[in-house]
DNA sequence: ATAATGGCCGAATTAAATTCAGCATCAACG
DNA sequence: CGTTGATGCTGAATTTAATTCGGCCATTAT
């Protein structure tokens, strides 16, 4: 497969509509983005070139962000999950949320709507850094503590989209309930 | 880049220490993994084959659990995230969890200490089709509901596993904060 | 009608994955 | 200590896949 570093950064394209055919392609590539172009042209009823072709396209226009390996959190030792819930009323622009979004604990930052707050999810190696992570971020001014969320065990936690086409196959990367 | 179907299919190995090089790769794979072994060896310092082996290795053993495209829910017209907070007290073993785990919305299940609840990630095409999913998911015998957070926006969502390696290269996969 | 465009295919070329035969290191063991 | 076996690396050789390219067909605009 090709470097994407290039069309990931190179300006996003007029982006024509993504078709049923571009739908099928997607689904292949986020259960599996090593397989080669002839396997997924095979797959989706295109010859390899022309697999390449939607694929190129489809990382210009920003459909497919990246491609991007799946990591175990428990072979990297990071099995605490969390979700935290921070009151953002005291909050100015966004340098608060560039603060939080600079910690490498912190995986996503989503803002809650009828709710001046924010939900983020964190992963840390033990509850001591997780403790350490949230007063870090509590620190932060005009950041307000409102709830958290300690996940003991995870029973899917599926790479992104699962049902962008139609006819999905079954789920495959469930993370095993261990933690 | 090799298939890796049979992989993950392959009972899990020995799984020997995951070291320093092996979280760089990681690192670098979650970045981007359309690079070839030969850009991959360079970065870390191995020839193309060792490279190779170590992430057949880390494949083998479970630490990269998939290589997947990461899409914009935007170009699948799924600009709709929730957390959906359910209360599981009257629930059975498992099937109740199955039952969810299959409806494609949902991207995530996790379960909270302390608390008989599950906190649950889905993505919907417009609000009409998150009640609807919400209407199946509390019809569920034992199912309650508790609270729901509709997100307006995602400042940040990055793949998996932010920081895998000591220096870790700025955010990329940022969601645009347009939902 | 006809030109221009976009998207596809198959063949040809280029680049990468993969295999393989050594070689070095290290730990276990006689 | 020297030997053996296992592991992990390298560079060269081979196989496979990505990529390019010329031409074809269908759709759309002129």
């Amino acid at each position: 497969m090709d470097t994407e570093t290039d069309d990931v950064q190179r300006n996003r394209q007029p982006a024509r509509e993504v078709d049923p055919i571009d739908r099928k392609i997607l689904g292949v590539l986020v259960d599996d983005a090593t397989i080669s172009y002839a396997e997924l042209g095979d797959r989706v009823g295109l010859s390899p070139p022309a697999a390449h072709e939607r694929v190129k396209r489809l990382r210009r226009s920003g459909a497919i962000r990246a491609t991007s390996a799946i990591i175990d959190p428990k072979a990297v030792k990071k099995p605490l999950l969390a979700f935290v819930h921070i009151d953002t009323r005291g909050w100015g622009k966004t340098p608060e949320l560039m603060a939080i979004s600079e910690c490498p604990e912190v995986e996503e930052i989503h803002s809650v709507a009828g709710d001046t707050c924010m939900l983020l999810k964190v992963r840390t190696e033990d509850t001591r850094a997780l403790e350490g992570l949230l007063s870090r971020i509590y620190e932060t001014p005009g950041v307000v503590s409102t709830r958290s969320y300690v996940v003991l065990s995870t029973y899917l936690e599926r790479p992104v989209q699962p049902d962008i086409t139609a006819q999905w196959p079954a789920p495959k990367h469930m993370a095993t309930p261990v933690y």
